[in-house]
DNA sequence: CTGAAAGCGCTTACAG
DNA sequence: CTGAAAGCGCTTACAG
């Protein structure tokens, strides 16, 4: 009798839970159960030996309560959030997003889950954004957008990892072969017989591994003995900034017959210029990018472009994080430059 | 004599929590300022009164501790993590890349952060990274994917609002006026004296309100008197599965000069595959796509396009979920179809 | 095979 | 203006 009335109880404390919105807890659980909390822990994370009577009871509990397991307090209590944080600078371009995709695809794969921060390349938000990930108790970050003001002494111990940018010569740089991209970019355009090849690339001050595209292309051309001339872009997010700088080339160098844009949407850019002043590419002005993201292999497929491997570079950015994550960083390399193709399309 | 003692020890413990990368926590500072955690606690949160001297005592103890607040703890005790969960199909793809920016941006504006999960529109994925969201106590969910089992009797009680996509008869749809948008695409095509119109669209199994775009298609085409003619892609996110689908429309029906496809990279893969078959755009065959982003106003300028307010659909989705998370829903607007922008380019 | 107790790092009534 | 104590929902030695 006495047991019956409990029982009741307890049953009106559950359809509670349901109005209020509480969440049962391992001692719900536990209690429905007929067991101790430990015992309930102990299934929930298979555990130690549990005979399997209980074990059924406890599962049948969980069922009925709709149990959901709290993983901030598992956290709390393991000192391991299984979260990294993603910083770039936006999703909306198509290389991050697509980066952005695979970074969180083998997260998800290998049991982390991915806060992400668009930080628009501005180095307070950055910042804001650092602190932020390291409150939530992240266990790694991967940051692509440079700051190198974003780690200091401080915060030396958390697991890092930079794509395309220098933060420390400590943190892991992953990113493509700058280098052997921007030399079969220039390589190609003298190939086609280009006389007058300029290169536009983004902003300068950056010390990003990216500038070895415009150095491979200052030595390509100085190794034809032929003057490279560069131009750069401020603020690589803003379109209007794209078209401003290339007219500007246009203007001061009618004669250019071959551009090499370090990112497929100032090819772009330059291509919509192009026509606008009439002349005709691939016949008077021919054009390769860098990137070759799918969305700019559907979108804009006649472009020639260096193709990075994306998926690559997720992949030895997260494998390098979860090192650092778990104490095993010994033999990790602090730079790694992941093989570039050449994609040669109808702009060549 | 002792106080100095117990003071070299506690420096040594805190060279220790250096060398052994453990945080100091709320205690380490309240011993080094001298206080209660109780006050260290008031101090960090602004909360009651407090002398401005155990302030800045306190404030010099966390600066020296560098001491970062457990946010981990903070959501554990308040039950309130300021974290919202959003599923995406992929940030490769430039609508939802670009959608995710804004609702991250957003998120952060208003103080939360954002777990992202991309799910490739598989419905296996979906439901387990559901289930991983709950696990880790968002306070609110936005879905840009279909899965109508997701949500069960069960969980209803979270908040979650959908974009262009009905999940249940309780949750919020976002979108933009996607029979607007069909409808003015179909009319241009119309206008433009098109004989033989066509609308190729995602899956037909999906119960979407980008539906309506096809409907408004059907709509017109019938208010003129005409047969419509659809083509259905089965997978939106694969770009062999395009060029089939298309490459069949333009094998049965040689005498098409009309296509309105229901994305932009779908009129993209019309593009080129016309330019294969060497009919010319716009004279022989005029094209109209969906979306309009960012990314595809800078690779393909050209093409016609419905454009979507991408911005706006991310601010009604954030305002209708904080609602529903401050139980403010008291008049949430089930439906919401912001207005569409027609773009004509040089396709049509 | 199972449970009572302590603790993860916070916050907040409550008392003074 | 400040502190001791309880509790958020878990996990894990330790003991039996």
């Amino acid at each position: 009798m006495v047991f019956t009335k409990i029982h009741v109880l307890f049953d009106k404390y559950l359809m509670m839970l349901g109005e209020w919105k509480l969440k049962p807890k391992i001692s719900d659980v536990a209690k429905k159960a007929g067991v101790s909390k430990t015992t309930v822990s102990r299934v929930l994370n298979n555990r130690g030996y549990i005979s399997d009577k209980t074990k059924d009871l406890v599962y049948k509990a969980m069922e009925e309560l709709h149990y959901v397991p709290n993983d901030l307090a598992r956290s709390l209590y393991k000192k391991r959030s299984y979260i990294i944080g993603l910083i770039v600078p936006t999703t909306s371009n198509p290389f991050f997003g697509e980066l952005t995709f695979h970074i969180e695809n083998l997260c998800d794969e290998l049991g982390y889950r991915v806060l992400l921060c668009n930080s628009s390349n501005r180095s307070d938000k950055e910042q804001k954004y650092w602190d932020m990930l390291l409150r939530n108790q992240v266990d790694g970050v991967i940051v692509i957008t440079y700051n190198r003001g974003l780690i200091n002494s401080d915060n030396k111990k958390n697991p890092v990892v930079a794509i395309d940018h220098y933060l420390s010569d400590t943190i892991p740089v992953i990113g493509s072969d700058n280098y052997e991209g921007g030399k079969q970019a220039t390589e190609l355009l003298v190939s086609k017989k280009c006389k007058q090849i300029i290169h536009i690339h983004g902003p300068d001050s950056l010390e990003t591994p990216a500038n070895l595209r415009k150095q491979a292309y200052v030595d390509v051309m100085n190794s034809y003995s032929r003057t490279p001339i560069t131009y750069s872009v401020e603020n690589v997010l803003d379109s209007n900034n794209h078209i401003k700088v290339i007219s500007t080339l246009f203007d001061q160098h009618p004669d250019v017959d071959g551009i090499f844009a370090s990112d497929d949407l100032l090819a772009a850019a330059v291509i919509v210029e192009a026509k606008k002043r009439e002349i005709s590419i691939p016949d008077q002005l021919k054009v390769i990018g860098y990137d070759g993201t799918e969305t700019s292999k559907s979108l804009l497929p006649e472009l020639s472009t260096i193709q990075q491997p994306i998926d690559q570079i997720a992949k030895v950015a997260i494998d390098s994080l979860l090192k650092m994550i778990e104490n095993e960083n010994h033999d990790l390399q602090l730079e790694t430059w992941l093989p570039i193709k050449l994609i040669e399309g109808r702009t060549t």
